[in-house]
Parts: C-alpha cells; sequence; structure tokens
DNA sequence: TACAGTTACGGACCGCGTAAGCATA
DNA sequence: TATGCTTACGCGGTCCGTAACTGTA
C-alpha cells in the first residue's frame, strides 16, 4: 500500500470512476494509474470496483470502506504538507474563498483589504455562486473557506462559525412616501410592489410566507440575485427594495434612503466554514479574525476538531456573535 | 513524503529517539532510516528532531505536530489492511487481550473457550497484569481488547464499554461462625480478620475507609493479588475472605461458603477498552458479545468512532448493563 | 471510429544493505 | 572501546511514460 496509490485511488471516485479523467487530474498516464490500482487490489486481495468488460463501473462494498480510509489519510497527508508551508514561510501561501455575491461584493473588500496589506505573499482566489455552488467546491474540497448566509444542511462536512448577524433594510428612493416613516408595518410596505433577492421567495421563512401569515398581499416587481440590480430598479420607482444592511452603502447611496427592517424580517447569520479536520495556515486564521473577531484561533481548533457538526455547534454555542 | 517514512518517524519516537533500536524494530538497517529521515526533513523544509552532534535528542515542536498527524495516518493504513485481512478470510487472524487475574481466571475461560470453537482459526494472545501494565499495552497499541475493573483514568485514549456488574462475597469455611448468619453486617465482619485484595485497601472507597466511616476497627490478616490465594488462606482459617463474586465456584468450593456482599459493599463494573478509532475484525466483534451481549456491533462502532472518552460515556449511557 | 482500459517494454529513480568513517561517553 | 549516527556505493526493485493492442458505444 502506496500514498499515490491511495491517492490515484480516491482521485478515480472523485472522477466519477474515470480512470482517463484520473489520469489528466493528477498529470500522470493512464497506464500507470490503471496499474497501481491492480497492484493495490492485489495487494489487498479483494476488488475496490466492479468492472463490466474493461471498464470501472461501481466502488465495491469494501472498496467503499477503503476509500473511506484512505481520503482520511490523504488529508492528515496535506495536513502535514500544510504544517511543512507554514514552518518554511509562515506569510506564503494560497487562499481560496468561496462566498455569494452580499459577502463579496460588500462585507469582504475591507476585509481582503486589510488581509492584503498585512500578507501581500498569500495568493488569493475568490469565488463566487450560489450556496448549492459554494457547497459543491466545499465538499470537493477546492476552497479552503466558505462564507454564506443560512443552507446549513449544504454543508456537512464543514465546521460551520458565526460572524456576525445582520437583518434587512427597506430601501427606497429619497422622495417616496416611506422614506419619511421611521418604523413602517409590513401593511404599510405591502402597498407597493417588492424589489429583493430570488431566495428570499423560496423555502419556509419566505416573504411570501411572512406577508401571508399576516393575511396581506404581496405584488413582487422584480426578483434579481443580487443588491445591485435590487437598488438600480429601486431607483427606477419599480418598488420597494429589502436587502440585506450590509448591502447599503453611505456614499453610493445617498439617493436612496434605507429603514432598518430587523422589527420586520428575521434576522440572519454569516457564518465561515472550513473542512473539519484541517489543518488552518497562521495567516488563516488571521483571515477569520478579520471577518468575526470572535473567533479566536483556539476556538477555531476546538471546532475543527469535533467530529459532526452538532460537536462544532456544541463548541460555539456559548460565543457572542456581533451584529454586522 | 511517502508512508514507510512516516513510520521510521513514530517507531523512532516509539523507541525514545534511538534510530538503531528503530531500526531492529522495524527490521531494516540503521542507515537507512536515518536517511529517510533526513529526506523527510528536506522535504518538510524544517528540522523534526533537534541533534546533538550525532545524536537525537528530542523532538522539535514542529516535529511533534508532523508525530501526531503521521500517527493518525498509520493508523488508518492500519484499518485498511485489517479490512484486507476482514475480507480475504474473516475467520482467520489474530487477537491479544490484556487483563486482571480475576477475569483472566474466572470471567474469560468459558468466553475463550465458546471464541475457540467457533474461530478456531484465530491466534489468542491473553496477557495478565496489573491495571497499570494493562494501561501500558493498551498505549503502545500492542493489544486489541483490554478487560479490567475501574482506574478509568489510566485508560485514555480507549473506548472504555461496561461488560457487566458484580459485587463482592464473603467466604468462610464451612463451620466458621458467620457461615450461618444470611446477610451479615459489618460490625460482625469486624470480628474477624479480613483477607482480601491487595487492591481493595488503596484508593477512596477502599475498605479500611469504609469501616472506618461505621466506627469500626479493620483487622487484616492477608491481603493478595488473586482471590485463588485469599480462598487457600480462608481455608487455613486466618481470616473472612472478601472476593469478587465471580471467584466463588460452585463446584470447586464446596469446602467454603459464599455470602452475598452486596448489601455491604459497592458495587465494581467490568468493562472493556478496545482503542478509539480503530478497525475491528468481524470476529472481534463476536468476542465483544460473548463477553457483553449487549454491546452490539453497531453500539461498539458508534462508540469507537467517537473522539474522547465523554464521547463513549454518552453513547453508552443509556444501555442496560447486566450483573454477572 | 472515437473512447476507455490493458499489456508490454525500456529508462530513470529510489530504497535497501553493506562497509567504512566519525563523534561521543 | 563500545555505541550511535553519517557517508558512500552497488544492486534490485519499482514506477513512469510511450506505444501498441483490445473491447465497446
Amino acid at each position: 500500500m502506496k500514498l499515490h496509490q491511495l491517492r490515484y485511488l480516491v482521485t478515480i471516485v472523485q472522477n466519477g470512476l474515470n480512470i482517463t479523467a484520473a489520469a489528466r487530474a493528477l498529470h500522470t498516464s493512464q497506464p500507470g494509474i490503471s496499474k497501481q490500482i491492480r497492484l493495490l487490489e492485489e495487494e489487498l486481495g479483494f476488488q475496490i470496483f466492479e468492472r463490466e468488460g474493461r471498464n470501472v463501473t461501481r466502488v465495491t462494498a469494501a472498496g467503499q470502506a477503503v476509500v473511506e480510509h484512505a481520503a482520511r489519510m490523504l488529508e492528515e497527508a496535506e495536513n502535514i504538507r500544510r504544517l511543512s508551508a507554514d514552518f518554511q514561510d509562515e506569510n506564503r501561501g494560497s487562499m481560496s474563498i468561496a462566498t455569494t455575491h452580499t459577502q463579496a461584493r460588500y462585507v469582504l473588500p475591507p476585509v481582503i483589504k486589510q488581509f492584503r496589506a498585512r500578507y501581500p505573499k498569500v495568493d488569493l482566489h475568490l469565488h463566487q455562486g450560489t450556496s448549492e455552488q459554494i457547497a459543491d467546491l466545499a465538499a470537493a474540497d477546492r476552497v479552503d473557506f466558505s462564507i454564506a448566509t443560512g443552507s446549513h444542511e449544504l454543508f456537512p462536512t464543514l465546521a460551520l462559525m458565526p460572524c456576525f448577524r445582520w437583518h434587512r433594510d427597506i430601501v427606497v428612493p429619497r422622495d417616496h412616501p416611506l422614506a419619511f416613516v421611521t418604523k413602517p408595518t409590513l401593511k404599510q410596505i405591502s402597498e407597493y410592489p417588492i424589489v429583493s433577492y430570488v431566495f428570499s421567495f423560496t423555502g419556509r421563512s419566505s416573504l411570501s410566507e411572512l406577508f401571508e401569515r399576516h393575511g396581506l398581499k404581496l405584488e413582487v416587481a422584480l426578483t434579481a440575485r443580487d443588491a445591485d440590480v435590487i437598488k438600480t430598479y429601486v431607483r427606477l420607482g419599480l418598488g420597494v427594495g429589502i436587502i440585506a444592511s450590509m448591502a447599503y452603502e453611505e456614499n453610493e447611496d445617498r439617493d436612496l434612503v434605507a429603514i432598518d427592517g430587523s422589527h420586520l424580517f428575521p434576522e440572519s447569520v454569516t457564518w465561515i466554514g472550513v473542512r473539519r479536520g484541517r489543518l488552518l495556515r497562521g495567516y488563516m486564521y488571521e483571515f477569520i479574525r478579520l471577518v468575526a473577531p470572535q473567533l479566536t484561533r483556539k476556538l477555531v481548533n476546538r471546532a475543527l476538531a469535533e467530529k459532526d457538526a452538532a460537536g462544532v455547534g456544541a463548541v460555539l454555542e456559548s460565543i457572542k456573535v456581533p451584529s454586522y
């Protein structure tokens, strides 16, 4: 049993049992992989893959068990390499983040700016996507961090740590009737068409449900994927915008009025997720602290050492999560 | 980074930083190990060992971290090999048990007999010793199972699972005055010298303390390490014996009377311990069930998957532990 | 006829063991 | 002088890439 045989094995599984694809991913030749897998199967004394003719079609039950142990071994090997990188030059390395539009556009810029100033030699990679795309990247271990809101169930392998709480703002043009109301009611808002996020209208605790529960009719003028688009159409007078409070920018949005909607809409929490059991580079702890000062190195380590989401929850239960 | 380099590394640590000893343990040459360690250090970019002249004297902080990750990798590798063995011939293999005299002499014989009948091709190794010796064997991962009573704190890396509860018996010759008392009091017993286990007189909840709490004087005639010796001296009329209930044998001990002492002395629990995170062979699950039917395969797996003793405790909290 | 995997082969590399060298107690 | 680690070197095994072959959609 060799480490690279195990690496081949899990890469084949990750590539949908396509050996050629695995070979490309590993920058090596396909025959080499085939042979090593055969040797491994020979050594273990049982088939890892079921084959139909020449093609690999399924993982056997025994094979599945091997793959799981192998994956854990490779993860530890990766941890040792990260250790090595940290001891060689703790200021050099790379860091990849998958996140949603709101975080990437409004929350992260000042964080990234500070981080870059402190660690100029760290290569940064930012991937923007939907929750599902972020989950895929995280599941494939293609990113170091995931930063998003809600949807805990999409990220079963990560330790999700709360960064900050935030609420919704109602945004209207300066001359809009609502601009003169300090604490509008749902009923007052329902008199105008709504412009908000697509995902604010799906699932439980959606805007639609909220209005319905109050016996109000909700007229949706437009659903968008990000606050920039929403603000644009609010400016055009299409309706009343409901956006994340972080998305209202004092300077750029002077022509709009943001009204605190925390008395109307449920609070949300932005979390940062790291694959459990991972070893973080020194600068990664610093990055987390820039996003969420309450997440100390010690706390993060304890959370990452937990073996399931429930354990992580227990560790983080008592920490104070600031408002944005 | 190669698997065998990591194996060399942890073996050196296990052998007190003596490379020559590690080479002997690994059945290979000392220069080979030295070289591989140097290569590993070169690859990682930092020293794992501190050296004074030519001798290895300490593990560096970074090295310690590497050793820990490496140990986990090797454990997983071992798990894969065990998987392999199980799929090749699930009835063949080996199994080693470290246990105390009472368990080895009175509890395990019928268990082992059944096990041998079911799995004749499994090599059995039984190591008898004190709690401390058992703990050492378990810590060095030299045995598959530890079976003992009390002293949880000696076994931090094991998952300790309760097998059965047992109490103490008072044993006297058939013609002894106490032989005619069904439910003797501590006071009645204190009128005779006591013959019992060495360890029954040490630590908290010891016999001495028990008698003292009741304002009684305890006269110790003899302390022994096992019940066979105790019974022998009880036969000689040296005093009243206090032994584990399992140690009274209906057939062999007809000349003695055993009086249930559960109303006088605290109850004990015999547990079986397995290193957490280990993969067990099929027959090992069967062995556990022979010792303790309530420990199902599923339950054992859940216990072994926990990451600390507290987690194991939580998993096993609700199971019913039979009396012997 | 593409595509995926196997078989065959030569070259490069690498780990092991032996033997000799060096430092320390 | 014994112990323990390093250096040097040759052998054997192994892993890789290329190329040719086989089976399948």
